[in-house]
DNA sequence: TATTGTTATACTCTATAACTATA
DNA sequence: TATAGTTATAGAGTATAACAATA
């Protein structure tokens, strides 16, 4: 019979912790919560150094990969997939484009709009960026079979988007 | 035989996405460090919504867990455990000993040092805050089993920790 | 000389209100 | 009236340098 909860602690204790000792975080340990976190900002830390390269932080690489795959996209968009308020998206697209990565294009339905594309060179960044991410992210997974990955991504995909189609 | 990369997209996308559709997110949907970061994202959303009735922030009930657990530890053990700076410690500590969650007493062997530990009242808002934890996380796994529930995190643990005695 | 706790400060990230042009 | 993009700004989170007291 499965119980509920983890256990937490040894009853009793036995003396308070000296310093240099590391401490009993069990507790938190046994929180998807924490456990997320912990994995997502490990990941971002090697992420932030292998992409420093392409002087792309992790919101300029999704920006750049969601248009590569999407030629035309509008900001509102762009916003809604990866969860960027609006007022944060403007100086981000503005930096893209003066880094001829991004041009803005008249939407050609809705003149409010403005339809985005990546520049070849920015396509041809992004590739090259989506290859390191793969490599980073085979490293991060090391002790992690293929199919331990995909698990995982799929187990993660529940929490945040319980009702998204597998 | 099982490839390295998942397939990224139709290769002939039909036209350019239209105001009001939503995105093809594949590419990004395949990393685990996204994964990973919208689904702590999520449940960092709810924990905020549940634990404002005691006033904790994330970072505020790690404290306290970890308070609970390892009573005497010093500001610079709890620093290390959950990866807080020192300088924004000071700040935290002192809005935790001003709501008399937490006291400070000598260290018993380093003039140096504070030894932190909870108060009765700061040992109550924990555990019952520890409960309440636990019923989100419940909420937010609904969709997985208990042994999908363990699965995913000893995975997460084996990104962030990978030399972590299983 | 190294470490604990602290102050001051800067930088990034995220969030809100309000405006314009258009639908 | 509602939406896309923008501006200005505020707040939270995270970072580094430097200091006094003690090891």
């Amino acid at each position: 019979m499965p119980r509920k909860t983890l256990p937490i602690q040894s009853p009793q204790a036995p003396l308070g912790p000296q310093t240099g000792q590391s401490l009993d975080t069990r507790f938190l340990q046994s929180l998807i919560g924490y456990n997320a976190r912990r994995a997502a900002l490990s990941i971002i830390e090697v992420f932030l150094e292998r992409m420093a390269i392409y002087g792309l932080r992790p919101v300029d690489f999704s920006v750049l990969s969601v248009l590569a795959h999407n030629p035309g996209a509008t900001s509102r968009q762009v916003c809604t997939a990866l969860s960027i308020l609006p007022p944060n998206f403007v100086g981000l697209i503005n930096s893209l484009e003066q880094r001829k990565l991004v041009s803005r294009k008249a939407h050609p339905a809705d003149k409010r709009a403005i339809a985005l594309q990546l520049t070849a060179q920015g396509a041809t960044l992004v590739r090259n960026a989506q290859v390191t991410v793969r490599e980073l992210e085979t490293e991060m997974a090391a002790g992690l079979t293929l199919a331990e990955r995909k698990t995982l991504i799929r187990l993660l995909q529940k929490i945040y988007a319980p009702d998204a189609p597998v």
